[in-house]
DNA sequence: TTCCGACAGTGGGGTCGCAAT
DNA sequence: ATTGCGACCCCACTATCGGAA
């Protein structure tokens, strides 16, 4: 199949809004391919790469590359050559990339070269990602949409399922079971705003601790143990420790799922970023285990002894963790009978944020595990902090919000009276806000960027965020996490803003 | 008819590791 | 040694479609 087909249905999929419409393109494409092009064209029109990650990003991409003017290469040819830039990747010079990028490049067209760049950069812009494609696959090969979503998140991989299902037809999909070794999606959940909303809508349910690390799926089969991260990586040889526990507990075959993180001597959660970077270190994993070592605190058992349990409900497979898991290694969590029993609810979150936490994960007793879903069965509630910050500028957004002022830069007043970044954001904004800003924005403008704006520092914005940590980038040597936009405060003037003194007052654990 | 769950999109900051400067 | 880049951790929120209620 040549790539100027792909490129231009993907193109087609992006024009129309319609997710039925999107889905019969994708099907009709699907039903087109050559057995050996199915397992490159399936995550193409998904938006990702066979491959994984090449280390090529925007800017080798973005050097000018004349298109060729005929359309003349397969999508077969085009993955050789990707796969052959992996492989440089991983050894070879950045001049040989780019000489690499540039030669695919020039082979291809207009169009082409624009569906290369989205694909590589993970940016397709066309509205169907893995859920959209699994409704295509769905109705190119007749078998249930529910079935193949479930295989998917099983094998976790739709490639894998879609090679399987093309070639052997709905029958293939039985072959698809929860296996220990093999890590499959985890379950996610939604936000509430606090634990009487929780509580209300999900009745009886357990309030778990929600722990500020690393979400880890722990697989042990005998002697073999493989620890996955929420996106499938295997990041086994870089938790020794972890391994060395799993050996410990009382089973021989089992999947479990937790978060790792680091606590202090007394006890109490060190800082996301000392975590993250103790996870992070691949290359002398000994020394940072040392100095870092981490815990893990476990909430569920996906499998046990060879026995699915991910339809079981949440108390059940409760019952089989505690039975494989001792309590140290467990999440602290109360049990709550349903709304009357919301101030046991209340209680815990208070205790559990004044144990260092960052809020609690409420979730209905009686509830399957849904692998790979945001399901509405989780409830996380984490405390909100709100600041009032002065606009200093504004950067132009992309994709959907082009010609819109988008991205806010954010400044807290100063001791001098001045002000100083504590960082950016470009969440919590509606359409018309966006609108609304992009005009009085450029109003204040004195300055006109090519990424933006600079502006008169008078616009006062309540910012939410969900904390403070350090950071080497921004001048008050802190910076907030997961700011985003409450409403624009027209009745406040800048010298009613928040200042860094009492940002910094409000949380004494950081120290920039 | 209205409501709501699921998705995609738009990016944020930090850290690590690697290659180039 | 420092800098720039890419990958991968953490993540919030809005718009939209289409099935459920």
């Amino acid at each position: 199949m040549l790539l100027t087909r792909l490129a231009q249905v993907s193109q087609e999929i992006a024009a129309t809004s319609a997710r039925s419409r999107k889905t019969a393109l994708l099907a009709e494409l699907f039903r087109d391919a050559e057995p050996d092009d199915v397992p490159i064209v399936i995550p193409y029109l998904a938006g990702r790469l066979p491959q994984g990650r090449l280390g090529i990003g925007w800017k080798v991409l973005s050097l000018p590359v004349p298109p060729a003017t005929e359309p003349t290469l397969t999508v077969a040819e085009v993955d050789a050559r990707l796969t052959e830039l992996g492989k440089v990747s991983g050894t070879g010079s950045q001049a040989e990339r780019a000489r690499l990028v540039a030669e695919l490049m020039g082979a291809a067209t207009d169009d082409e070269q624009r569906f290369l760049f989205g694909l590589i950069t993970g940016e397709v812009r066309q509205g169907a990602l893995d859920a959209v494609a699994v409704e295509g696959l769905a109705q190119a090969t007749g078998a249930p949409p529910a079935d193949v979503r479930r295989a998917v998140m099983l094998a976790g991989s739709l490639q894998t399922v879609a090679e399987a299902l093309l070639a052997e037809g709905p029958g293939a999909l039985t072959r698809f079971r929860l296996t220990v070794g093999r890590p499959v999606l985890p379950m996610l959940a939604h936000s509430a705003s606090s634990v009487a909303e929780a509580v209300e809508k999900l009745d009886a349910c357990a309030v778990e601790e929600k722990l500020d690390g690393i979400r880890v799926q722990l697989h042990r089969d005998g002697d073999t143990v493989r620890i996955y991260t929420r996106t499938l990586d295997d990041i086994t040889d870089r938790l020794p420790e972890l391994t060395a526990m799993a050996m410990e507990l009382r089973g021989e075959r089992f999947i479990l799922d937790g978060e790792v993180i680091a606590f202090d001597a007394a006890g109490r959660p060190r800082s996301f970023q000392e975590t993250a970077g103790r996870v992070g270190s691949r290359v002398d994993v000994a020394t940072a285990a040392k100095e870092v070592p981490v815990s893990p605190v476990f909430f569920d058992a996906l499998s046990v002894d060879g026995h699915d349990l991910l339809d079981l409900p949440f108390a059940e497979r409760h019952a089989e963790l505690a039975r494989l898991v001792p309590e140290p290694m467990r999440v602290r969590r109360t049990l709550v009978s349903g709304p009357d029993d919301l101030t046991a609810a209340e209680d815990f979150l208070a205790e559990t944020l004044e144990r260092g936490h960052e809020g609690v994960v409420v979730k209905a007793l009686d509830a399957p595990y849904s692998a790979g879903r945001r399901g509405a069965s989780w409830l996380k509630v984490k405390p909100v902090h709100t600041l009032d910050l002065v606009v200093l500028a504004a950067e132009w957004g992309h994709g959907r919000r082009t010609g819109k002022l988008s991205n806010l830069h954010l400044g807290a007043r100063t001791a001098d009276g001045g002000f100083a970044m504590l960082g950016k954001t470009f969440k919590g904004m509606t359409d018309a806000l966006l609108t609304w800003q992009t005009e009085r924005l450029q109003e204040l403008a004195v300055e006109t960027k090519g990424w933006g704006v600079t502006v008169r520092p008078e616009l006062v914005v309540e910012i939410a965020y969900d904390g403070l940590q350090r950071s080497t980038r921004y001048p008050a040597g802190v910076t907030l996490r997961f700011a985003r936009v409450v409403r624009y405060r027209e009745d406040k003037r800048p010298e009613e803003a928040d200042t860094v003194e009492t940002l910094l007052a409000a949380h004494p654990e950081v120290r920039p």
